[in-house]
DNA sequence: GAAGAGTACGAACGATCGTGCTATATTGTC
DNA sequence: GACAATATAGCACGATCGTTCGTACTCTTC
């Protein structure tokens, strides 16, 4: 209970810093098919090979556990998916979102798909600290969509009238429920027809409207 | 409540059958904010003020208890998403059925919003007949808008080149999307962002392609 | 009016839940 | 080498999990 504001931190050794991670990766992974709260603090103790106590040494509460894990996720994340699309801009990154994210999906990087779609469904109707930090990071995913729309607007490669909040709602949908289906039915041909709607859905908002 | 030591409650008469409604009612309300997983015997219990041994007298097992849910769930959505809509044909029904879908979820009906996709979600990576049932549930929904759809075409009311799975994935993909991010912000705006992007994505594959 | 099926309860089971408390290596700093 | 901090395991707790069992009452059928 160390509440000193400036908290004279000592160097953490460097296996409690591996534990730490072997944990959240774990955690992060277990959590897209267990849920986030369905995943029990046995369980992972079970899965790396950690005791239940050796857990609390590192969070020192389940909900604890829960914000790093969603932080650890959210590093994933940005890693794989948005990371790569920002080497564009504009249009290009707003298809190189969905791709990635797609990509992401497809490739099974997680046992459950993503790992924000399953969170935000198992707890978007439960309050808490938990449910904010996922909504926020919902939130910075549509504000990326959004701004990259605005760019390809103001860069002329969509039509002026453009409603962004639809486009926008419209692309993350398409690839959400691509994640979605292709967990349940295991059928690689939804990440297609999801290229395709989103290849579509960008397409009704090109200039100068062809045909 | 009644706790008095004398208290002898009247058994009730033999018709066990509303208890069960009001079971399986109640569970399928809970199971969309819970999970379906995630709503124990106990919790249920509690809420419908039956004993935990009251509920295993009607099903024998957590998981029967659960595909009785999945099949309450299946009838409410029949009634109250599905059936309003079949006095309509082709392009009309389309729409009908994404409207009807959107304003059962705008309505609050369940808390914790549509209980197929929560059940999608949750389930979706986690093999098992409860897993099955949803999943087999989810097709007929997609069928569904894939006959209308059709009958649309046939109609003439949308292009004979019309890619009918991408189109009623995409569809499927805004309506549930806007369940998701409703409950998660509690913000009716996406529903109206969602009713625009269904009539987009129709307009899409208008005939004789206007303007 | 005896038998049997249906309905429901209270008590209890072993397992697991999240969470403490304590002990003990191991390590970095002096 | 002393000492504090860190990193982890062991053990036990009360609560809750899904489940079973014995009991008791009601209704139907013979």
């Amino acid at each position: 209970m160390v509440t000193s504001p400036t908290a004279v931190q000592r160097k953490t050794r460097a296996d409690g810093e591996r534990t730490r991670g072997l944990i959240l990766d774990t955690a992060v992974r277990l959590a897209t098919v267990e849920g986030l709260d369905g995943l029990s603090i046995g369980t992972l103790a079970g899965a790396t090979g950690v005791s239940k106590s050796g857990l609390y040494a590192h969070f020192g509460s389940k909900e604890q556990l829960q914000l790093a894990t969603v932080e650890t996720a959210r590093r994933m994340f940005i890693e794989q998916v948005v990371a790569p699309a920002l080497q564009t801009t504009g249009l290009d990154r707003l298809r190189a979102l969905c791709e990635s994210f797609l990509r992401y999906v497809e490739r099974r990087t997680l046992p459950g798909g993503c790992f924000f779609a399953a969170a935000a469904a198992e707890l978007g109707g439960r309050p808490g600290p938990v449910r904010e930090l996922i909504a926020a990071n919902q939130e910075d995913w549509i504000q990326l969509l959004t701004a990259a729309a605005e760019d390809a607007i103001a860069a002329g490669q969509l039509r002026r009238e453009t409603d962004v909040a639809v486009l926008v709602f419209e692309l993350n949908a398409l690839v959400v429920a691509a994640n979605t289906a292709f967990i349940l039915h295991d059928n690689p041909a939804v990440i297609d027809r999801a290229r395709a709607a989103v290849a579509r859905a960008l397409a009704v908002d090109a200039p100068d409207a062809d045909r």
